[in-house]
Order: structure tokens, then C-alpha cells, then sequence
DNA sequence: TTGCTCCTCACGTCACGTGAGGTGGC
DNA sequence: TTGCTCCTCACGTCACGTGAGGTGGC
């Protein structure tokens, strides 16, 4: 008799095993790992120290999160193909799981930057500031009706989202086509956007007028006018395309006349 | 009455959001999302387009995983500080999770590596290979009292890979001092190892004198005598540590006897 | 009248963790 | 005799998905 036929109890196996009693009964109950011996009168479990390498096979593949009957499934029949075969799925499955933390973290880290910018920023002031590169999607055309608000056009875009793999928990913005667009009809923007990193259109860096208004989605009052005054005294051309994108809202705030909008336009100085 | 205030069934807020019809009842059942209104009469739920934003908060909490119960106590509560600290924890649990992924990654790809290299090598010969640096861990000396069998000192070292954080889903080796140790004891190495690339030791690049054997843990045979007898033969002095490295064990194999370990120790050239 | 949608239970999922209530060993 | 360990149920977890069985609207 050597060391190793020595039992050890429940309590001393999950010691030495690093493994939960409690998970050590479960696995005995669903038939994936017993103990070598039960003492008949008292149902106590016995294990051996040699049990501990074939604890150690279920103890890993179990932390890799292939599911316990694959386990038991596995243990049956075991071979290197078997084993291969089921490395390789779950490296897929990581891939996705990967692939799906990183959105996730992008996703958090977009919405972070809009909120710590909105609680900062001097909101009653028309400035040129510079803007980096910003990505973002760009939906399809909008197309408005006798007295559609902004979710009309938003709701008939929502299954080309889906077809196009957009996900909508990035923040969504408006976007006019220029400054004339913006002025006539400040909350029917000719498009919305998603500020998602992987989009495929860029706010392209450079100098912008920007404007800040208080309100409900779409209630950006007599920003524009605001906005266009400041160039008319300032000397400056707007150029191109008016992105809105909303600082605070429905995630930070449960009063809608709390939501902070920022819009902003590239400029050209004119020569005097 | 504009279009706003037309309402929705289940089944159309469901393809419009795209949260499943089963989400949006048990959302209602738990008081996290109700529909707009109930028909009394048949207990029929509608929704409005405008809930679409509401949902939206909802939907997008929920896949960054937050617990459906802090997203309800959230919306009671919300504004800025609370949100920012709820996406500021929800970013280092997954922090915590990508490295709990990374890990498992490289478990696999340390186990696929062996399992591939032990199918495809010749185990008959003993040769010399080129080696590269192959990181791992190396745990404490071991102890050997009369009678004991590997068994006991890995056990003795149990607490210590526990305390110092070595995952034991990293394959397991043994390590001998020197040629002289592996020839007196093959069975009995003077440490062992944990094939994990964080390990904070290296098993230098260089050239290698390679064996093989066949059988359960420490059962090497004579492959010391015949790696000394090839040394001596081609006049090489094979210095430093011997490494025993398992290809093939329980993973792939249910039958001890077809486990497959590799045994290397570095080699110098006499000069003749 | 016939599908179709909607409703409300109730149960299953997955791998345990946590008592409750009781017994055995030193 | 007294803790201490061990046992076996049974229930909770978390966010739904899936029927079963029944009703309402066109």
C-alpha cells in the first residue's frame, strides 16, 4: 500500500483539487466524475490523489466552457480527432465571443466620450472649434410625409438597419444635407447616422461652427439661425454637410427637454 | 391624431424593434417595458412608434449584459453620474473577461500545439532538432520520500500553483536538473513545469538532443540510457536541464499506455 | 366558419450555490 | 457528549424560449 491509495474526503479532494465540493457532488450526480469509492453505510465519497489528472481533464475543459454532456460525451469516446475537432468549435465560438466584447467595448466607449463631452461644454455659445475624424454610418435618404416627425422616416429605416448589420446601440444623429436643408427644416434631417468606429462615411477633420440646443430630439429651435448670423459676422462660409449628434438624452436623463444636441458645420473663412 | 399614435400589436413593435415578441412580454411581466396601453377587454398589447427610444435604452443596456434589474432601477434614477459609473463597471467586468479570454485561447493553442506535433512525429528515433523558445513556468523543487510516485510532490505543490496563480488547464511537464538526474530518476523530475506563454521561464532556442517514449506519467524506460548511448556515439555533451514535455495524454487518449511524452535536453558539439 | 394573432400559465434551460433537516465519526 | 463533516433533497438563479390550452378579430 502506498501513499496513493490513501482516500481522501470531499472536503480534502476539493482542497487539494482547487475544485468546489459542491460542484464535486454535482458532477457525481450527473455521472461526469465520481468519486473511486462510497462507503456503503454512510454514502460518504471517497477520492484518490490519482484521481486528480482525470479531474484535471473535466476541471479544464469545464473552465473552457464546453458544456458538461459534450464533457461526459467526450470521456466515452476520446480520441485526438474527437479532441481536435472540439478545440477548434470552441476557438470559434471564442472568436464570436470576441468579436462580440469588442463591440460592446466600442459601443460603451462611444456613448462615454458623448456624455463626458455634454457635461463640459458651454452650451450657450456659438464657437469654431476643430473636430477630429469622426466615423459613423450613413442610412438611406429620408423621405417625409404631411406631418411626419423624425420617426416616421426613422421607423421606415429600421429594416434596412437590421439587413445591414447596423447596430442601433450606437448613438444615432441627424444629418443634413447643408446649411439650407438645416434651416428649413431643422428637426427633418435628410438622413440619420449611427456613430459606430467601423462605419463606412467620416466627418472629416477640420474647423466647424458649432451650436448647441436644449430640447427634445429634433427641437433645435433657432439654432440654425444662430448659427448663420455668426457666420454672416464672423465672415465665414458653411460648407457642406450639418451633423447632429445628441450629447445627452433618454440614457443619461429622464427629462426630455434635458437632451443636449450639438450640430456642427464645416467653415470656410471668406477673405475680406 | 398623426401617425405617432397609431399602435402597434406585439408582433409588429417586434419586427419594427427587433426584439423578439416572448422579450417584450416578459419585459412587461417583470415592469421593465410596458406597452403604451392594454385593451381591457383581451389583455392585447400596443405599443407605440414612439416607444421605439424607450426601448432603444432598454435593448442597449441589456446587450452590453447589464442585469435587467439595474437597467429598471436605473430608469427610476437616472442621469449622468449613475450611468457613467454603471458603464464604467460594466467595462471593467468585461475587462475581466477579455483577459478570461485571452487565457482560454491560449490554453487551446498550447494543447492543439502538442496534440499536432504528437500526431505527426516519429517517435522511434532519437535525434536532433532545432528547438525554439518555449516559455512556461516553472513550480518549486520536488520532494520524494520512500515510495512516492510522482504523485505526491505534485500534490505537495498544489497550494503553491494556487497562491502564485498557475492555471492548471496549461499542460504539465517535468523538468530535470540535469542528464544525470533524468538518467538516476526518470520517473522522479526535480521540478515541473506548466507549458503557459506568460511563465516567467524559458526553455532556450538552440539545439536539442529529441526522445520519445510511450506509457503513462514518468514511465520514460530506458530512453535515458539510449539518449546517452546516441550522445556518446555522435560525440555530444548534452548540458542543462532535460524537459519532458507530454504530447499525448488523457485529453486525447482513454489508455495510459499510448500517451506520449518528449523528452529534450540542449547539446553541445565536442570537438573531435 | 376558418385561420391568424394574441393571451396566460407552466415548464425547461445550465451549472451549480445555498440552506434545511438529518446522520455518522472522534 | 460535542462539534465537525458528510449526506440527500429541494429550491433559487437569469432571461428568456417553447408549448399547452384557450380566446378574440376579420
Amino acid at each position: 500500500m502506498n501513499k496513493i491509495s490513501d482516500y481522501l474526503s470531499i472536503q480534502e479532494f476539493s482542497k487539494l483539487s482547487g475544485v468546489e465540493a459542491s460542484t464535486l457532488r454535482y458532477w457525481d450526480v450527473i455521472g461526469l466524475f465520481s468519486p473511486l469509492i462510497r462507503n456503503p453505510d454512510n454514502n460518504y465519497r471517497y477520492y484518490s490523489t490519482v484521481q486528480l489528472l482525470a479531474l484535471n481533464f473535466v476541471a479544464t475543459l469545464s473552465e473552457l466552457e464546453i458544456p458538461l454532456k459534450t464533457i461526459a460525451s467526450l470521456r466515452e469516446d476520446r480520441d485526438k480527432e474527437n479532441l481536435l475537432d472540439l478545440l477548434e468549435k470552441q476557438e470559434k465560438l471564442m472568436d464570436m465571443e470576441m468579436r462580440n466584447l469588442r463591440m460592446r467595448y466600442s459601443i460603451i466607449h462611444a456613448r462615454r466620450e458623448l456624455i463626458n463631452f455634454g457635461s463640459k461644454v458651454d452650451e450657450t455659445e456659438i464657437s469654431i472649434n476643430k473636430k477630429d475624424e469622426l466615423a459613423m454610418f450613413l442610412w438611406p435618404q429620408n423621405e417625409y410625409s404631411e406631418g411626419d416627425t423624425f420617426l416616421e422616416p426613422l421607423a421606415a429605416h429600421l429594416d434596412w438597419t437590421r439587413e445591414n448589420h447596423i447596430n442601433l446601440s450606437f448613438p444615432v444623429g441627424g444629418y443634413h444635407n447643408d446649411m439650407d436643408s438645416f434651416q428649413k427644416s431643422p428637426g427633418q434631417p435628410n438622413r440619420f447616422i449611427s456613430i459606430d468606429p467601423v462605419g463606412s462615411h467620416v466627418q472629416k477633420a477640420g474647423d466647424y461652427l458649432v451650436g448647441y440646443a436644449r430640447g427634445y430630439y429634433a427641437q433645435l429651435g433657432d439654432l440654425p439661425d444662430r448659427m448663420n448670423a455668426y457666420a454672416a459676422a464672423n465672415s465665414l462660409s458653411l460648407v457642406g454637410p450639418v451633423y447632429t449628434i445628441y450629447l445627452l438624452e433618454e440614457f443619461c436623463t429622464a427629462e426630455p427637454q434635458e437632451y443636449l444636441a450639438q450640430c456642427s458645420v464645416e467653415i470656410k473663412r471668406i477673405r475680406s
